[in-house]
DNA sequence: GCTATATCGATAAATGTTTATCGAAAAGCA
DNA sequence: TGCTTTTCGATAAACATTTATCGATATAGC
């Protein structure tokens, strides 16, 4: 349980837990080389990363899935519970609200926040959606630490900074444009065009080499 | 124009094509001081970025918006347009048919599949939703290049070896699990539960330091 | 008990990415 | 014209990540 763990490394980890849940219950016990196999990473990696959270696996036989999986949620802090708002209800903001694969990594949306009269007053995913007006108070009055932003790229920034004001600690900005904040405060930049981008570029280079 | 540009630099080149639209109409020229300033970036980095890809800037002047906007659109390849198809019309499959960002990067959705009736026959922004059973033909039919997948993490792998078997070339996996494919074929997961990892750990980070 | 094998963990090498530094070039101005 | 400022681009240094190699160890079979 070092404290020094690569990002690198930490983006792979969710997808470790994933795959551990998937055979935990056919096995007990897991070699890197048998993850490596699976998830098409390098062996090595896989043991490196492990290594970094893990008190160790046994030659010849690999890591203990349980004991493993539970090394692995400690980390990531799923002990430790966030709460989230969304604050746009668009098609992105209700499959973000209906979603719950969330809770699995510790984190709990509460509300969905919108200016359109007609999905203001409703459930989605079984969290009521409010008026955006009362994001501010809603957010300091329960100490919501997250601000999930799904509202039209030219609103984003702004939506950013009433978060920012209302006191959330971190942004996850899914609006198709780079919003920037303080630096007390944490922000993802879900970036589909950047994917995109990596993605259009490797079939390039598949075409050119076929 | 070379063609060595690094992973990073490659994710960062929709950002700075974003950015400059939004300021293009309002000057002719940009500095990476400038550039580096909004994003949040390192000036440095800024320049090695648009170095690799541009004819260059002039000293004191910066860049011409216009210029350069069109080395990066040529570079990520948008005039070379791809086709694809959302396999999985729920909530997320509806939001990626609704949403028109893409073309901007050279894609275009042409149609939905899903397996439920009261989808199937419909239209979400403009495209069909059909049937999914048809979808190895259509693909095959239309030289599709790119299968999005929005089906529930369970079919997410069935789902991507049907479109393998299709002929498809590229495969963007939204669902939330890891898929694995030939090497012929390039995929990007598309993976939430990684960046809200990384978002978790720098919460906790924050929390840490104040 | 001894040997063969799978696997770990550590170390080292290779590779990739970011950051710092500096000279040079273009523009503005006295 | 010559000086100052801004900014570029190149080079080098620092840092991070991935990959390769190898000895050590636990298990299984003989």
């Amino acid at each position: 349980m070092r404290n020094d763990i690569s990002p690198s490394t930490l983006k792979r980890l969710p997808i470790y837990l994933h795959y551990l849940k998937s055979i935990i219950g056919k096995q007990v016990n897991v070699s890197a080389t048998q993850i490596a196999g699976a998830l098409d990473f390098g062996e090595v990696q896989v043991r490196k990363d492990l290594a970094s959270i893990s008190c160790g696996g046994k030659p010849k036989v690999g890591y203990a899935i349980k004991e493993l999986m539970k090394e692995i949620e400690e980390y990531l802090g799923i002990s430790e519970r966030n709460d989230a708002v969304i604050v746009g209800v668009g098609r992105l903001g209700q499959a973000l609200l209906e979603y719950n694969g969330f809770s699995e990594f510790g984190l709990t949306i509460t509300a969905g926040f919108d200016v359109r009269e007609d999905v203001v007053g409703t459930q989605v995913g079984g969290k009521p959606i409010l008026d955006a007006s009362g994001m501010e108070n809603y957010v300091r009055e329960n100490g919501t630490t997250m601000g999930i932003v799904t509202v039209p790229a030219k609103n984003a920034q702004v939506t950013a900074d009433n978060l920012v004001k209302a006191g959330i600690k971190a942004i996850w900005n899914f609006s198709p444009t780079h919003i920037v904040v303080p630096d007390s405060v944490a922000v993802k930049n879900e970036n589909l065009a950047a994917s995109l981008a990596v993605l259009s570029k490797q079939i390039k280079e598949k075409n050119k080499i076929i």
